[in-house]
DNA sequence: GTATGATGTTAGGCTCAGCTAACAACCCGC
DNA sequence: GCGGGTTGTTAGCTGAGCCTAACATCATAC
Protein backbone atom coordinates (compact mmCIF):
# COMPACT_ATOMS: atom_id res chain seq x y z
CA UNK A 1 0.00 0.00 0.00
CA UNK A 2 3.18 2.25 0.88
CA UNK A 3 3.94 2.10 -2.86
CA UNK A 4 5.72 4.93 -5.25
CA UNK A 5 3.05 7.92 -4.84
CA UNK A 6 2.70 9.48 -8.27
CA UNK A 7 3.47 13.09 -9.09
CA UNK A 8 0.01 13.56 -9.91
CA UNK A 9 -1.08 12.56 -6.28
CA UNK A 10 1.93 14.17 -4.48
CA UNK A 11 0.53 17.63 -6.01
CA UNK A 12 -2.45 16.78 -4.17
CA UNK A 13 -0.87 15.90 -0.64
CA UNK A 14 1.15 19.24 -1.47
CA UNK A 15 -2.26 21.44 -2.01
CA UNK A 16 -3.88 19.74 0.73
CA UNK A 17 -1.68 20.32 3.23
CA UNK A 18 -1.06 24.18 1.95
CA UNK A 19 -4.64 24.86 2.51
CA UNK A 20 -4.90 22.64 5.66
CA UNK A 21 -2.26 25.36 7.32
CA UNK A 22 -4.85 28.44 5.65
CA UNK A 23 -7.95 26.99 6.49
CA UNK A 24 -7.82 24.16 8.82
CA UNK A 25 -8.68 21.77 6.71
CA UNK A 26 -9.21 21.37 2.92
CA UNK A 27 -12.59 21.77 0.23
CA UNK A 28 -12.64 19.87 -3.22
CA UNK A 29 -13.69 22.92 -4.49
CA UNK A 30 -10.20 25.15 -3.15
CA UNK A 31 -8.27 21.91 -4.06
CA UNK A 32 -9.76 21.57 -7.63
CA UNK A 33 -9.31 25.11 -8.34
CA UNK A 34 -5.91 25.60 -7.21
CA UNK A 35 -4.69 22.39 -9.06
CA UNK A 36 -6.16 23.79 -12.19
CA UNK A 37 -8.44 20.60 -12.96
CA UNK A 38 -12.25 20.23 -12.16
CA UNK A 39 -13.91 18.62 -8.99
CA UNK A 40 -14.63 15.04 -10.11
CA UNK A 41 -10.95 14.30 -10.80
CA UNK A 42 -10.48 15.82 -6.56
CA UNK A 43 -12.71 13.07 -6.10
CA UNK A 44 -11.12 10.96 -7.42
CA UNK A 45 -7.84 11.36 -6.49
CA UNK A 46 -9.00 11.57 -3.01
CA UNK A 47 -10.52 8.28 -2.81
CA UNK A 48 -6.71 6.64 -4.35
CA UNK A 49 -5.17 8.98 -1.03
CA UNK A 50 -7.54 7.93 1.29
CA UNK A 51 -6.85 3.98 0.24
CA UNK A 52 -3.57 4.73 0.88
CA UNK A 53 -4.56 6.03 4.41
CA UNK A 54 -3.17 9.61 3.45
CA UNK A 55 -6.22 11.59 4.10
CA UNK A 56 -9.16 11.45 5.54
CA UNK A 57 -12.39 12.24 4.04
CA UNK A 58 -16.04 11.02 3.51
CA UNK A 59 -18.07 11.77 1.11
CA UNK A 60 -19.56 15.50 1.30
CA UNK A 61 -16.85 15.97 3.93
CA UNK A 62 -13.72 18.01 4.40
CA UNK A 63 -10.54 16.76 3.92
CA UNK A 64 -7.21 16.62 6.25
CA UNK A 65 -3.92 14.75 5.99
CA UNK A 66 -3.72 11.68 8.09
CA UNK A 67 0.35 12.05 9.83
CA UNK A 68 1.68 9.78 7.03
CA UNK A 69 -0.16 12.02 5.02
CA UNK A 70 1.34 15.16 6.69
CA UNK A 71 4.75 14.08 6.65
CA UNK A 72 4.49 12.73 2.72
CA UNK A 73 2.92 16.40 1.94
CA UNK A 74 5.94 18.01 4.07
CA UNK A 75 8.48 16.07 1.79
CA UNK A 76 7.20 17.51 -1.50
CA UNK A 77 6.98 20.86 0.01
CA UNK A 78 10.66 21.15 1.25
CA UNK A 79 11.84 19.34 -2.13
CA UNK A 80 9.79 22.59 -4.20
CA UNK A 81 10.84 24.95 -1.77
CA UNK A 82 14.45 23.97 -1.99
CA UNK A 83 14.51 23.80 -5.94
CA UNK A 84 12.50 26.59 -5.77
CA UNK A 85 15.09 28.60 -3.73
CA UNK A 86 18.05 27.10 -5.87
CA UNK A 87 16.64 28.84 -9.03
CA UNK A 88 15.22 31.95 -7.60
CA UNK A 89 18.38 32.98 -5.41
CA UNK A 90 21.39 31.11 -6.68
CA UNK A 91 20.85 31.15 -10.54
CA UNK A 92 18.80 34.74 -10.62
CA UNK A 93 16.11 32.84 -12.22
CA UNK A 94 12.70 35.18 -11.84
CA UNK A 95 10.84 34.06 -9.40
CA UNK A 96 7.61 33.12 -11.00
CA UNK A 97 9.39 30.65 -13.45
CA UNK A 98 11.36 29.46 -10.28
CA UNK A 99 8.06 28.24 -8.57
CA UNK A 100 7.03 26.48 -12.24
CA UNK A 101 10.19 24.64 -12.62
CA UNK A 102 10.48 23.17 -8.81
CA UNK A 103 6.35 22.49 -9.26
CA UNK A 104 7.32 20.25 -12.13
CA UNK A 105 10.42 18.43 -10.80
CA UNK A 106 9.83 18.28 -7.04
CA UNK A 107 8.73 14.92 -7.89
CA UNK A 108 11.54 13.19 -9.02
CA UNK A 109 14.68 13.73 -6.88
CA UNK A 110 16.36 11.21 -4.73
CA UNK A 111 16.68 12.02 -1.20
CA UNK A 112 20.64 11.78 -1.78
CA UNK A 113 20.28 14.58 -4.11
CA UNK A 114 17.64 16.31 -1.96
CA UNK A 115 20.35 16.85 0.70
CA UNK A 116 23.35 17.94 -0.98
CA UNK A 117 21.17 20.60 -2.53
CA UNK A 118 20.07 21.88 0.39
CA UNK A 119 23.35 22.10 1.80
CA UNK A 120 24.40 23.50 -0.92
CA UNK A 121 21.91 26.11 -1.04
CA UNK A 122 22.54 26.34 2.57
CA UNK A 123 26.05 27.13 1.83
CA UNK A 124 25.57 29.58 -0.82
CA UNK A 125 23.39 31.64 1.20
CA UNK A 126 24.90 31.89 4.33
CA UNK A 127 28.48 31.69 3.72
CA UNK A 128 30.19 34.85 4.13
CA UNK A 129 32.04 34.79 0.73
CA UNK A 130 28.74 34.07 -1.53
CA UNK A 131 30.13 33.68 -4.39
CA UNK A 132 28.36 31.45 -6.18
CA UNK A 133 24.97 33.19 -5.71
CA UNK A 134 22.89 35.16 -8.13
CA UNK A 135 23.69 38.21 -5.95
CA UNK A 136 26.96 37.56 -4.56
CA UNK A 137 28.81 36.78 -8.04
CA UNK A 138 27.74 34.50 -10.24
CA UNK A 139 25.49 37.09 -12.06
CA UNK A 140 28.50 39.05 -13.27
CA UNK A 141 29.95 35.77 -14.24
CA UNK A 142 26.92 35.08 -15.92
CA UNK A 143 27.13 38.64 -18.09
CA UNK A 144 30.58 38.60 -18.64
CA UNK A 145 31.97 35.55 -18.91
CA UNK A 146 34.17 32.94 -17.09
CA UNK A 147 37.60 34.54 -17.27
CA UNK A 148 40.82 34.96 -15.04
CA UNK A 149 40.24 38.52 -15.14
CA UNK A 150 36.78 38.41 -14.04
CA UNK A 151 37.69 36.16 -11.55
CA UNK A 152 40.76 37.84 -9.96
CA UNK A 153 38.67 40.78 -9.50
CA UNK A 154 35.78 38.84 -8.15
CA UNK A 155 38.29 37.01 -5.34
CA UNK A 156 39.93 41.04 -4.93
CA UNK A 157 36.16 41.69 -3.95
CA UNK A 158 34.90 39.15 -1.68
CA UNK A 159 38.74 39.43 0.27
CA UNK A 160 37.69 43.27 0.53
CA UNK A 161 33.94 42.30 1.36
CA UNK A 162 34.78 39.92 4.26
CA UNK A 163 37.57 42.23 5.65
CA UNK A 164 34.54 44.78 5.36
CA UNK A 165 32.29 42.56 7.33
CA UNK A 166 34.83 41.81 10.12
CA UNK A 167 35.71 44.87 10.96
CA UNK A 168 39.07 44.64 9.24
CA UNK A 169 40.52 42.45 11.44
CA UNK A 170 41.28 39.73 8.92
CA UNK A 171 45.21 38.69 9.81
CA UNK A 172 47.35 38.71 7.35
CA UNK A 173 48.99 36.05 8.12
CA UNK A 174 46.83 33.91 6.86
CA UNK A 175 47.12 35.42 3.69
CA UNK A 176 50.34 33.98 3.53
CA UNK A 177 51.79 30.96 0.72
CA UNK A 178 53.39 29.67 4.04
CA UNK A 179 51.27 26.41 4.50
CA UNK A 180 50.97 25.94 0.60
CA UNK A 181 52.81 22.26 0.05
CA UNK A 182 54.17 21.42 -3.49
CA UNK A 183 51.21 20.06 -5.53
CA UNK A 184 48.84 20.33 -3.10
CA UNK A 185 45.47 21.42 -4.54
CA UNK A 186 43.35 23.72 -2.40
CA UNK B 1 1.83 19.02 -34.90
CA UNK B 2 4.20 20.42 -33.03
CA UNK B 3 2.35 20.09 -29.70
CA UNK B 4 4.44 19.63 -26.33
CA UNK B 5 5.65 16.26 -26.37
CA UNK B 6 5.81 13.93 -23.65
CA UNK B 7 8.54 13.30 -21.24
CA UNK B 8 8.03 9.18 -22.25
CA UNK B 9 8.30 10.35 -26.26
CA UNK B 10 11.57 12.83 -25.24
CA UNK B 11 12.99 9.61 -23.77
CA UNK B 12 12.50 7.82 -26.90
CA UNK B 13 13.94 10.28 -28.75
CA UNK B 14 17.21 10.65 -26.64
CA UNK B 15 17.66 7.03 -26.54
CA UNK B 16 17.26 6.68 -30.65
CA UNK B 17 19.84 9.79 -30.86
CA UNK B 18 22.72 7.62 -28.58
CA UNK B 19 21.73 4.62 -30.66
CA UNK B 20 22.25 6.65 -33.84
CA UNK B 21 25.31 7.46 -33.18
CA UNK B 22 26.65 4.29 -31.81
CA UNK B 23 25.66 2.09 -34.60
CA UNK B 24 24.45 4.43 -37.37
CA UNK B 25 20.72 3.82 -37.01
CA UNK B 26 18.19 2.49 -33.79
CA UNK B 27 16.42 -0.82 -34.42
CA UNK B 28 13.15 -1.20 -32.22
CA UNK B 29 14.96 -4.20 -30.11
CA UNK B 30 17.77 -2.17 -29.20
CA UNK B 31 15.55 0.40 -27.72
CA UNK B 32 13.32 -1.93 -26.13
CA UNK B 33 16.27 -2.87 -23.84
CA UNK B 34 17.53 0.47 -23.01
CA UNK B 35 14.35 2.17 -22.05
CA UNK B 36 13.35 -1.20 -20.21
CA UNK B 37 9.95 -1.65 -22.23
CA UNK B 38 8.79 -4.54 -24.54
CA UNK B 39 8.68 -3.94 -28.00
CA UNK B 40 5.19 -3.44 -28.83
CA UNK B 41 5.81 -0.03 -26.66
CA UNK B 42 8.54 1.20 -28.98
CA UNK B 43 6.05 0.29 -31.88
CA UNK B 44 3.40 2.29 -30.32
CA UNK B 45 5.95 5.38 -29.56
CA UNK B 46 7.61 5.01 -33.16
CA UNK B 47 4.15 5.30 -34.82
CA UNK B 48 3.40 8.54 -32.73
CA UNK B 49 6.98 10.07 -33.29
CA UNK B 50 6.59 9.60 -37.17
CA UNK B 51 3.59 11.10 -37.16
CA UNK B 52 5.03 14.27 -35.67
CA UNK B 53 7.89 14.09 -37.99
CA UNK B 54 10.22 13.57 -35.49
CA UNK B 55 11.55 9.90 -36.93
CA UNK B 56 11.83 8.36 -40.06
CA UNK B 57 10.50 4.47 -39.76
CA UNK B 58 8.67 2.07 -41.92
CA UNK B 59 7.80 -0.97 -40.62
CA UNK B 60 10.45 -3.53 -40.05
CA UNK B 61 12.91 -0.95 -41.12
CA UNK B 62 15.45 0.91 -39.19
CA UNK B 63 15.26 3.86 -37.37
CA UNK B 64 16.71 7.22 -37.80
CA UNK B 65 15.88 10.79 -36.66
CA UNK B 66 14.62 13.75 -38.90
CA UNK B 67 16.46 16.79 -38.50
CA UNK B 68 14.14 17.94 -36.70
CA UNK B 69 13.87 14.74 -34.26
CA UNK B 70 17.47 15.27 -34.31
CA UNK B 71 17.22 19.35 -33.05
CA UNK B 72 15.07 17.98 -30.16
CA UNK B 73 16.86 14.90 -29.01
CA UNK B 74 19.98 17.27 -28.69
CA UNK B 75 18.33 19.53 -26.51
CA UNK B 76 17.13 16.49 -24.40
CA UNK B 77 20.32 15.31 -23.90
CA UNK B 78 21.56 18.37 -23.55
CA UNK B 79 19.04 18.95 -20.62
CA UNK B 80 20.43 15.39 -19.29
CA UNK B 81 24.22 16.01 -19.52
CA UNK B 82 23.53 19.33 -17.65
CA UNK B 83 21.75 18.07 -14.80
CA UNK B 84 24.38 15.16 -14.26
CA UNK B 85 27.25 17.21 -14.37
CA UNK B 86 25.68 19.42 -12.07
CA UNK B 87 24.35 16.62 -9.46
CA UNK B 88 27.70 14.83 -9.53
CA UNK B 89 30.71 17.45 -10.47
CA UNK B 90 28.94 20.21 -7.99
CA UNK B 91 26.79 18.39 -5.80
CA UNK B 92 29.12 15.65 -5.31
CA UNK B 93 26.61 12.73 -5.71
CA UNK B 94 27.04 9.50 -7.12
CA UNK B 95 27.47 9.22 -10.54
CA UNK B 96 24.77 6.42 -10.97
CA UNK B 97 21.64 8.11 -8.81
CA UNK B 98 23.18 11.38 -10.73
CA UNK B 99 22.27 9.86 -13.80
CA UNK B 100 19.37 8.52 -12.80
CA UNK B 101 17.90 12.14 -11.51
CA UNK B 102 18.89 13.55 -14.27
CA UNK B 103 16.93 11.02 -16.72
CA UNK B 104 13.72 11.65 -14.53
CA UNK B 105 14.23 15.44 -14.42
CA UNK B 106 15.35 16.30 -17.80
CA UNK B 107 11.78 16.41 -19.31
CA UNK B 108 10.56 19.36 -16.89
CA UNK B 109 13.24 22.40 -16.99
CA UNK B 110 12.66 25.23 -18.99
CA UNK B 111 14.80 26.89 -21.28
CA UNK B 112 15.38 29.91 -19.16
CA UNK B 113 16.21 27.73 -15.83
CA UNK B 114 18.44 25.60 -18.37
CA UNK B 115 20.28 28.60 -19.60
CA UNK B 116 21.85 29.76 -15.98
CA UNK B 117 22.17 26.53 -15.07
CA UNK B 118 24.89 25.78 -17.49
CA UNK B 119 26.33 29.02 -17.18
CA UNK B 120 26.29 28.34 -13.77
CA UNK B 121 27.72 24.80 -14.01
CA UNK B 122 30.61 26.13 -16.56
CA UNK B 123 31.15 28.60 -13.92
CA UNK B 124 31.76 26.36 -10.94
CA UNK B 125 33.83 24.70 -12.55
CA UNK B 126 36.05 26.71 -14.85
CA UNK B 127 36.33 29.85 -12.26
CA UNK B 128 40.08 29.37 -10.63
CA UNK B 129 38.60 29.72 -7.42
CA UNK B 130 36.06 26.86 -7.66
CA UNK B 131 34.66 27.69 -4.34
CA UNK B 132 31.54 25.99 -5.19
CA UNK B 133 32.08 22.70 -6.53
CA UNK B 134 32.43 19.42 -4.19
CA UNK B 135 36.17 19.13 -5.20
CA UNK B 136 36.97 22.30 -4.56
CA UNK B 137 35.43 23.70 -1.48
CA UNK B 138 31.42 22.47 -0.86
CA UNK B 139 32.82 19.54 0.14
CA UNK B 140 34.29 20.33 3.43
CA UNK B 141 31.06 23.00 4.06
CA UNK B 142 28.86 20.10 3.82
CA UNK B 143 30.78 17.81 6.08
CA UNK B 144 31.89 20.50 8.48
CA UNK B 145 28.89 22.81 8.09
CA UNK B 146 28.61 26.53 7.24
CA UNK B 147 30.49 28.29 10.31
CA UNK B 148 32.63 31.71 10.17
CA UNK B 149 35.51 30.28 10.92
CA UNK B 150 35.36 27.47 8.27
CA UNK B 151 34.38 30.25 5.75
CA UNK B 152 37.41 32.16 6.97
CA UNK B 153 39.72 29.39 6.09
CA UNK B 154 38.78 28.26 3.04
CA UNK B 155 38.84 32.10 1.66
CA UNK B 156 42.39 31.85 3.00
CA UNK B 157 43.38 28.90 1.06
CA UNK B 158 41.81 29.80 -1.78
CA UNK B 159 43.95 32.45 -1.90
CA UNK B 160 47.02 30.81 -1.60
CA UNK B 161 46.16 28.48 -4.23
CA UNK B 162 44.64 31.71 -6.60
CA UNK B 163 48.26 32.93 -6.16
CA UNK B 164 50.19 29.53 -6.21
CA UNK B 165 48.05 29.27 -9.52
CA UNK B 166 49.30 32.64 -10.97
CA UNK B 167 52.56 32.21 -9.80
CA UNK B 168 52.83 34.51 -7.12
CA UNK B 169 52.16 37.49 -9.11
CA UNK B 170 48.62 38.48 -7.33
CA UNK B 171 49.36 41.75 -7.08
CA UNK B 172 49.05 43.17 -3.41
CA UNK B 173 47.34 46.56 -4.00
CA UNK B 174 44.42 44.59 -5.34
CA UNK B 175 43.94 43.32 -1.72
CA UNK B 176 44.09 46.69 -0.02
CA UNK B 177 39.85 48.07 1.37
CA UNK B 178 40.59 51.29 -0.33
CA UNK B 179 38.02 50.71 -2.96
CA UNK B 180 35.24 49.92 -1.22
CA UNK B 181 33.15 52.99 -0.27
CA UNK B 182 30.76 52.61 2.91
CA UNK B 183 27.46 50.42 2.78
CA UNK B 184 29.15 48.77 -0.57
CA UNK B 185 27.91 45.17 -1.35
CA UNK B 186 30.19 42.78 -2.89
C1' DG C 1 -39.87 24.01 5.83
C1' DT C 2 -38.85 24.45 1.19
C1' DA C 3 -36.68 26.36 -3.10
C1' DT C 4 -32.31 27.43 -4.94
C1' DG C 5 -27.53 27.96 -5.86
C1' DA C 6 -23.19 26.03 -4.50
C1' DT C 7 -20.64 22.08 -3.62
C1' DG C 8 -19.60 17.23 -4.27
C1' DT C 9 -20.23 12.59 -6.39
C1' DT C 10 -21.25 9.12 -9.90
C1' DA C 11 -21.20 7.34 -14.42
C1' DG C 12 -19.09 6.96 -18.38
C1' DG C 13 -15.72 8.40 -21.95
C1' DC C 14 -11.12 9.77 -23.68
C1' DT C 15 -5.95 9.61 -24.17
C1' DC C 16 -1.53 7.95 -23.00
C1' DA C 17 1.58 4.51 -22.23
C1' DG C 18 2.43 0.41 -20.85
C1' DC C 19 1.44 -4.89 -21.20
C1' DT C 20 0.59 -10.05 -23.33
C1' DA C 21 -0.58 -13.22 -26.96
C1' DA C 22 -0.66 -14.14 -31.54
C1' DC C 23 0.82 -13.36 -35.99
C1' DA C 24 4.09 -11.68 -39.81
C1' DA C 25 8.42 -10.67 -41.84
C1' DC C 26 13.23 -11.19 -42.02
C1' DC C 27 17.55 -13.55 -42.36
C1' DC C 28 20.66 -17.33 -42.16
C1' DG C 29 22.31 -22.09 -42.21
C1' DC C 30 22.25 -25.89 -44.57
C1' DG D 1 14.99 -22.72 -51.32
C1' DC D 2 13.15 -23.74 -47.03
C1' DG D 3 12.91 -24.11 -41.80
C1' DG D 4 13.66 -22.11 -37.58
C1' DG D 5 15.05 -18.49 -34.62
C1' DT D 6 15.03 -13.54 -34.14
C1' DT D 7 12.89 -9.33 -34.76
C1' DG D 8 8.87 -6.50 -35.41
C1' DT D 9 3.77 -5.68 -35.66
C1' DT D 10 -1.13 -6.10 -34.61
C1' DA D 11 -4.93 -6.66 -31.63
C1' DG D 12 -6.75 -6.08 -27.57
C1' DC D 13 -6.41 -5.32 -22.46
C1' DT D 14 -5.21 -2.44 -18.28
C1' DG D 15 -4.70 1.51 -15.18
C1' DA D 16 -3.87 6.37 -14.36
C1' DG D 17 -5.69 10.64 -14.71
C1' DC D 18 -8.13 13.74 -16.82
C1' DC D 19 -12.86 15.28 -18.75
C1' DT D 20 -18.36 16.27 -19.22
C1' DA D 21 -23.09 15.43 -18.03
C1' DA D 22 -26.16 14.14 -14.80
C1' DC D 23 -27.40 13.48 -10.26
C1' DA D 24 -27.10 14.11 -5.02
C1' DT D 25 -26.36 16.72 -0.96
C1' DC D 26 -25.77 20.82 1.63
C1' DA D 27 -26.80 25.25 3.38
C1' DT D 28 -29.11 29.37 3.37
C1' DA D 29 -32.71 32.82 2.34
C1' DC D 30 -37.16 33.54 2.63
Amino acid sequence: MSQELSASLEDYLEEILALEQRDKHAHVRDIAKRLKVKMPSVTGALRSLAARKLVNHRPYGVVTLTGKGRRVAEAVTKRHRLLSAFFKDILGVDAKIAGENACRMEHFMDDDVLERLASYVEFAQKCPLQACTWEGGFGRFHEHGVKPENCERRLDEMLAEFRRRNKGDLKVEHLTLDRIKPGQKA
